[in-house]
DNA sequence: TATGAATGAGCCTTCATTCAT
DNA sequence: CATGAATGAAGGCTCATTCAT
């Protein structure tokens, strides 16, 4: 029976006003860059007040970090639960490369904020958000290396690089994928999973 | 014989004034981004004043844009050399690919300045910017195909696709690659060819 | 009979609600000034939420004025008890500048604040402010010229520059005085009072 | 001949505008307080705009350090040369507090500013701020020291007690001295020395 | 050629206060 | 009595750019 008190709903979306923050401004940052994008103007399109945002994050940092800190997660949570799996190494990196591309896709507009305005937060939340991203990387890389040892994976190239490889164009996604192209999410996550592991083959 | 009159260079340094500002801008937008970069920080760590650097450059958009054409140029050169040859199709991809990745590490600087502030540009020179990037892709990519035609690639992923693929780890070859670190560029070149050509095994 | 209603006290002090917002703001003031402290700040020392303060305190200077008006209420007080005693006048005034130091150091915090920020006050605030304070300058001074008529007092000076010039003192107090330097308040009071009474001495 | 190039004076005034600035902000922030007083203000009040101000002064703190610093040569340097006579030392005290008082007088406004203010320094100005305030007073303190170790003055008072007693006095003429009023200056500082000097008699 | 004072617009942030619940 | 989300106005500061010299 709907909201029965004050909880932070407007009559202008229904959605909650921190929520309708996050995305006005992921979408403003996605489109102009975190720093072409001013405060007033994510508000605005929020139709809320300054001081709403400042009521809810302590900064336009912030803003950034949450978006941050919500991709991250749902990236590392798809790949733990596929790399759990019991299946052949070579399946279970198959499955994970695809989902990697996949959210990737989804996500297309936080992803593109994430590296273009990553080096823009301050130096501690920075540090914080490189070591979560390198948790994402290290649980990527030791499939490779479980599939090298197993002679299942050409050990011709490291794995670490391997690895930084194949995530460097998962970050550029954003600046070829267009969503009313020819190929759909899966299908590009389908195509670069076959180029890794051609890439592996011994 | 000598300069004979007052040619723009200053005792601190023996270069042009022009250089020593697309030197100092290029070092510093690269390691606090363009817009964290102020025309003052420019003009001190040039040794110069505003009035100078407003004499040869038309605004702050300008140097940017010309550290790109920089880079452009000198990548398009060396891969229109190296695809010109008359060698093997196979060994032409793999040294274009090993050429672009050392120039890539060889000015480092600009490559992690292009993309992180390719998108500051005015929508005209955007597009300029891009076109001459399309050009040096389809380049790359006429020789993808050129194999896939004779057979000697695979032609299971479309080329435009693994171009994109490539190039996008080249791109952020700056967030990983460290001058200090055990590879030089030459041995990063070899393994990022070695797992192009890999994963267009037949 | 005890409390058979909820009274403005809370679990956390005993102390009920207004007096602790008061106490709150008085040490948030002497320490940071008065406009350097927020509304927030204030309610959180407290342990109360911005509507209780709003619900007791028309605004942030009435908070002020409440402040003032005690230390000015208690001044008052005490001068007029010591003033109306039988005692010869050397005696009274020095009992009177004796006093005065000591309740000042005892409420140094308020006056501290007293001093710094009474200037905040609207324009009608301030002037009953400065007229009770000038009340009290009064009584003094009549302390003063009772002693030049008799004659105990010289008369070079004019008794309301020497009460000017005593109070000055007294309200810088909080700038050098340390309550726990060598001196006791009473001690410093003494000490006050014998400047005082030897700069009027024939 | 008046000015042959650009130097910093616009017609609206003729004086350079740093000063101009520094002379608007000292009479803005004697009648409505530190942070009372807008930098928009100051600007208006200079005929500039806030990037001139900026240019000049580093912070709106700046501009009070400015003030302090002002005030604080012109009575070190004034004091240095009074108590640097050969003359005895009564007479030499005398001379310092009659001159301390009518050039505190003279500043009123920055005096004013001094002590309403003072604590809105950051911890490093104000540490250095208090550092020459306090030369000062231990300047002033050996004269009163001097004639204790001679019998002139009484040593019933601590030499530092003294001085703190009457440099607080000074430090609130602002609030009662009246330009319009009876005495002039000089005659408040006679009548201040005079208080001084009969409460320091043996 | 080169200077640097000055502009003017915009930016992020703070904060006292209100009000529906 | 009390909450705390939201407002709205203002505040200090930055910065690319211009222009008289």
């Amino acid at each position: 029976m709907g909201p029965t008190r004050r909880d932070a709903r407007t009559a202008s979306g229904g959605r909650p006003v921190p929520r309708r923050l996050l995305a006005a401004a992921t979408r403003l940052f996605a489109d102009q860059g975190y720093d072409r994008t001013s405060v007033q103007e994510i508000v605005e399109a929020a139709g809320v007040t300054k001081g709403a945002l400042y009521h809810y994050f302590g900064s336009k940092d912030d803003l950034l970090h949450e978006i941050y800190a919500r991709v991250l997660r749902v990236q590392q949570e798809r790949l733990d639960a596929v790399a759990a799996s019991s299946a052949p190494v070579a399946e279970r990196l198959r499955a994970a490369a695809v989902d990697v591309a996949v959210t990737t896709i989804e996500n297309l507009d936080d992803t593109k904020i994430f590296f273009q305005s990553m080096h823009r937060l301050g130096p501690e939340k920075y540090r914080q958000v490189r070591a979560e991203r390198r948790r994402y990387h290290e649980r990527f890389r030791a499939l490779i290396e479980e599939g090298q040892r197993e002679g299942v994976f050409s050990g011709a190239t490291p794995a670490d690089l391997v690895v930084d490889y194949h995530f460097g164009s998962l970050h550029h996604l954003s600046s070829w994928y267009r969503p009313d192209g020819a190929l759909t999410p899966r299908e590009v996550g389908e195509h670069l999973a076959d180029l890794l592991l051609r890439a592996l083959r011994p």
